[in-house]
DNA sequence: TTTGCATTTAACCAATTGGTTAAACTATAT
DNA sequence: ATATAGTTTAACCAATTGGTTAAATGCAAA
């Protein structure tokens, strides 16, 4: 049927539209009509397909974080080396802002607007596990394999350095004048960059 | 005389009640009768003191723009060893958000909105004096004084590693489990933790 | 050919919001 | 006492915006 094929080809599109300007503007910022023209629409079938701003909002955003969390979450309880853990998360983590850079600036906003009823919503019952990588860290600290460091700070260090870039990417961009290409190779190289910075920053 | 007292303690309020609301609801959501409110006036008197919304975020913002820059440029641009300016900087930059966490959260979103115009208010001519460390960066790497490392990807992490714990504060303190004595203990060691965290990276 | 979904057009509504205005009141400086 | 600046009240305007509606069109499936 090529009317089901059609139908997908529109929400495809709107959905690129409602990220590329959810992107820009923010949730606040964002304006269905603007949504509807770049998606090439009108604001009547943009309605059509998604009944308000929230629920566009909400399909556009549960479905990239859907994506996201459980490649975590099987990096992070993997039975693999630290090391081998950093790199690995490192790689993954920068690899998905790259592929959903309007993702994280909105989690701090909506985070910040409404702590509980955002965080409830996203992760639910179940928290990051942490627990496994403080473990490990814990006990290469003791083994004398890495320096003495807090786990918290050095999972906060990760995560610090694998969004940031993103979240400041026009900063990034304007200060050191790099123009699109110039940063997609900046981030593509941080891959590696990020997760020996981190590594040598530990290891003994 | 009273009146001038009572017109700065206005002002003040007006101001304090700004930076509060546009905190939390960013430039589109903050709503001017919800600052006139905080401020405990009404609409009437806060347009008779700050024409419109764009010039009040401007006063707003700018003031606090104005204490942070200097003493950055000033770290970056003295005559010291490339690890005292990396303590230092780390030292100063953590210090200054803590005093006014609202401030980066709210630059990367209008950054983002608007990346020109934005810019061009905050920094105008000038921008941020990052070629003095690059050099120094570059030269201590050829004498073999610090390992190999692109003195972009170097500044990337230090800005990182200071300014992400403030702008998720809410998902640190809920993924971390602390409350606000908590999240401030950690923060006040990060101070240390960061600066020695990057030169263990980099020290050969 | 008829049925039904996708889509457009275009007008419209209700709520919000930035901003204005004018009149009245208060307290103080002169 | 009077002028003046700070402040309130309250109504109002214009623009924006999320969302709705109804009628018409195009088009593919049956």
């Amino acid at each position: 049927m090529v009317k089901v094929q059609q139908d997908d080809n529109t929400q495809e599109k709107i959905l690129e539209a409602a990220r590329a300007v959810f992107l820009e503007k923010g949730m606040d910022g964002a304006r269905m009509q603007d949504i509807a023209d770049r998606a090439g629409i009108n604001k009547a079938l943009l309605h059509y397909y998604f009944r308000n701003k929230e629920k566009l909002f909400e399909t556009v955003f549960l479905e990239a974080a859907s994506r996201f969390f459980p490649r975590m979450v099987n990096i992070l309880t993997a039975d693999t080396s630290l090391f081998e853990k950093i790199t690995r998360f490192v790689h993954h983590y920068i690899s998905m802002m790259a592929e959903n850079p309007y993702i994280p600036l909105f989690v701090l906003n909506e985070v910040q607007k409404q702590p509980k009823t955002f965080l409830a919503k996203v992760f639910g019952n179940r928290r990051p596990p942490i627990e496994e990588l403080a473990k490990q860290v814990k006990k290469e600290v003791a083994q004398g394999i890495i320096k003495p460091i807090d786990p918290r700070q050095l999972m906060i260090n990760m995560v610090s350095l694998c969004i940031f870039p993103f979240v400041a990417k026009p900063v990034v961009q304007w200060v050191l004048k790099m123009d699109e290409k110039a940063y997609s190779a900046f981030i593509e190289a941080r891959k590696t960059e990020v997760a020996t910075f981190i590594i040598d920053s530990i290891r003994k």
